[in-house]
DNA sequence: CTAAAAAATTTTCGCGCGTAAAAATATTGA
DNA sequence: TCAATATTTTTACGCGCGAAAATTTTTTAG
C-alpha cells in the first residue's frame, strides 16, 4: 500500500484515472463494468487500500444493502448461531448485516426497530420477543420493509421460519414412551409463541399416545432458563413431586440445569438400568454434548433456519415477489444420547 | 402518533415549530438547548416519532458517535456478555456500539478492521485473535484512533484491560496445592497471548510452590475447546495418564468438556472421598455453574473489565486523555464450586 | 428597568457519494 | 471497413444533515 491516502472517491478516481462515476458503478456491482476495468480498478485498490466511506453510500441510494437483524438474546448461543450463519450469507450476498439485541426487554426491542428504520435498511430478519405490543410495530414494519420472522411466530400472516413444534415435539414424546415412561413437561416461561407451542404439542402428543399429559409450570419468568431448570429440579427432585422419572424439558437450557441439580441431590440421569431420571432437551443447543450425561434432545435446524430466512428475505428484496406460502415450518431431528 | 410521515429534519422542524439548527444540536446533545425549548421538542418527537438518518448524521460529522467492537466469537458466552455491557455502556453514553466478530479467522479480523475505518468511528474496543499479522494492524488503528484492545494482550504498548493470569492462575495452583494433590495444567491452543501466559503462569506457581510442572499439551488448534477437552479427556482418563488426579484447564470451555468426558468414563469428579479426579478452570463461564459437578473456576471479572475499557476509551475521546497506565491488569477471583 | 449573558434562529456552505442524461470513446460483428 | 452496440466520461444535481458565523430573541443579573 503506498503512503498517499486516499481521503474519497474522487481522489480516488484521479489517482487510478477513471472516473468516478465508473468506480461508483463498480463498487455497487464489479460485475457491472467492463473487465479490464474492473482490473484496473482492483489494482488500484489493491494499491491504496480505498474503500469508500459506508455512510455517504447508504446516504443517498434509494435502497440500501442493510439487513437489519433483532434477536431476543445475541448472549444465548442459539440465536448467536443463528446470527453467525445469517451475518455470513448477508455479507456473501453483498449486504451488510446490523446485528441488534433486544436483551429480553420489550422496550430495547422497540428502539432497535426504530433503529433498523433510520438505517433504511433494505430488509430485516427478525426473532421477536413475546410482548404482543411490539408484534404491532413488527408488523407495521413488515409491511413497510422486506421482512422475515423467525424461530418465534407471531400469529398473523407474517412471513416466518421456524421449527414445527408440533413435530419435534411429537418426536421426542413418541420416542420416550416407547423407551421408557411417559415424560412429564417442564414448561418454560411464556416469553413466547414457541412456550406456548410446545406445552400444547405436549399435551396433545401424550394424548395421541393415550396417556395423561403432566405439565409442571414455570414458577417465574425471565430468559435464565438454566437458572429455572435448576432450581425447578432443586425443588421437586428431593421430594419426589415429579409425576414421572422422565422430564422433557420445554429447551435445552433448562435441562441443563435441571440435570446440574439432579446431579447435586446425586440422582442418576440417564437412560440405564441403574438411574432414577431420564431427561430430554429441545433445540440441540450447543452445550447439549457436553452436559452429564449428554443430553437427548431434538435438534433445531440452524443451517436450514438461516438459509431459508436468508433466501427468502432476498428474494422479496431483489426481485420483490413474496414466498408462495409465508409460513416456513421445519423439521426437527431426534438426536439420542445418554440422557434418555 | 400522527399519521403524517416526517422526512427530514426540515419537515421536522416546520411541524414542531423550531428551527432545525436547534433541533440538530438537540439531538447531539440534549442539554446544550434549553429546557422549555427541549420539552417542545421531545412532545414533538413523541407526536410525529421522528429520528433522525443515523447515515446523513455521520456523514458529515468531524468525529462520529459510533464505537467499534471487535471480538473472535460471538458465539462464545465469555464475549457474548462483555459485549452487552460495553454495548449497554456506549449506549448510555450516546454513543451507538457496532459489534463485528471475526469468528476466529484472521482475515475476517482485518476486513473487520477495515470495517471500522470506513464507519469512521469515534474510537475502539478490541479482542484481537492472536495472529502477528493483523496485530501490526491493530496497532496501526491504535494509532489512527482511539482504541482499547481487551482480553488478549498483544505485547506492545496498547492499552490494555484484561485479567493478570499471572495472578489469578497462582490463586487457583495455590487453592489447589493446599487442598490436595498439585495440579497438571491442561494446555489450550496456542490461539494468544491468554493462552500462552496461563501456562507460564501456571509453571511459575508451581515452582513458587515446589512442586514439579505437568502440562499436558493442545492436541489440536481452533476455538472449539469444549471438543478439546472432551477429546483430551477420552484420550487421557482411561489410561491414567494423568500424572495427577487434579487438572487445572486453561479456560472453563475445555473444563466443561474434560468433565463431560470424566462423566462418560464413569469417573467421578469433584472433591469427595469417593472422587477420582479434580478439575479447575479459568474465566467462570456463564455455564460453569450448570456443570455436573459445579465447576471451581477464577472469575474474570466481566463488569470491569467493560466498565475500564469503556471510560478508559470515552476519556481518551472525549477529553484526549491517555491513561497513566496503559496496561490495567485486573484480579481474578476464586469461585470454589464442587469440582475441586 | 436596563445591560450583559445565554440561547435560539437565520443563513450559508459542504460532506462523499448515488444517479441521471448527454456526449465521447471503445468494442464487436459482419 | 463501418455501423451497431457496449462502455466510459462529462456534467450536474441532490440526499439529510453538521457546522460555523452573524443576527435576533430570551433570560438573568444588577
Amino acid at each position: 500500500m503506498e503512503e498517499q491516502k486516499i481521503r474519497n472517491m474522487e481522489e480516488f478516481s484521479a489517482v487510478s484515472g477513471i472516473s468516478r462515476p465508473t468506480i461508483s458503478k463498480y463498487f455497487n456491482d464489479p460485475s457491472s463494468v467492463r473487465r479490464s476495468t474492473r482490473e484496473r480498478i482492483e489494482e488500484a485498490i489493491a494499491r491504496y487500500g480505498y474503500r469508500p466511506n459506508l455512510f455517504a453510500i447508504n446516504q443517498n441510494r434509494k435502497f440500501t444493502k442493510n439487513i437489519g437483524i433483532i434477536v431476543p438474546h445475541i448472549v444465548d448461543p442459539f440465536y448467536a448461531e443463528i446470527v453467525r450463519q445469517i451475518e455470513t450469507r448477508c455479507v456473501e450476498a453483498g449486504y451488510w448485516a446490523i446485528v441488534l439485541g433486544s436483551h429480553g426487554d420489550a422496550e430495547r426491542e422497540l428502539s432497535a426497530i426504530e433503529m433498523l428504520y433510520s438505517l433504511r435498511i433494505a430488509g430485516a430478519i427478525i426473532a421477536p420477543l413475546g410482548d404482543t405490543s411490539v408484534s404491532d410495530r413488527i408488523r407495521q414494519l413488515a409491511a413497510d420493509i422486506p421482512a422475515v420472522i423467525f424461530d418465534n411466530h407471531m400469529n398473523g400472516d407474517e412471513i416466518f421460519v421456524g421449527t414445527d413444534n408440533f413435530q419435534s415435539v411429537g418426536l421426542m414424546v413418541d420416542y420416550l414412551c416407547r423407551s421408557g415412561e411417559p415424560p412429564c413437561f417442564l414448561d418454560m416461561p411464556a416469553v413466547n409463541t414457541n412456550a406456548r407451542e410446545r406445552r400444547e404439542a405436549y399435551v396433545r402428543a401424550m394424548e395421541e399416545q393415550g396417556f395423561e399429559p403432566h405439565v409442571i409450570p414455570a414458577e417465574s419468568a425471565g430468559w435464565d432458563f438454566e437458572e429455572l431448570g435448576y432450581n425447578a429440579g432443586l425443588r421437586l427432585l428431593p421430594t419426589h413431586q415429579l409425576p414421572t422419572n422422565t422430564v422433557l424439558c420445554a429447551n435445552d437450557r433448562m435441562a441443563i440445569g435441571l440435570i446440574a441439580a439432579a446431579f447435586e441431590k446425586g440422582l442418576r440421569v440417564g437412560r440405564g438400568a441403574a438411574t432414577a431420571l431420564r431427561v430430554a432437551g429441545h433445540d440441540d443447543h450447543p452445550m447439549a454434548r457436553f452436559t452429564a450425561p449428554a443430553l437427548t434432545t431434538v435438534a433445531q435446524d440452524y443451517v436450514s433456519i438461516a438459509e431459508n430466512s436468508v433466501s427468502t428475505l432476498f428474494g422479496m428484496i431483489e426481485d420483490g415477489v413474496r414466498p408462495s406460502s409465508p409460513l416456513r415450518r421445519l423439521e426437527g431431528r431426534l438426536i439420542l444420547r445418554a440422557s434418555a
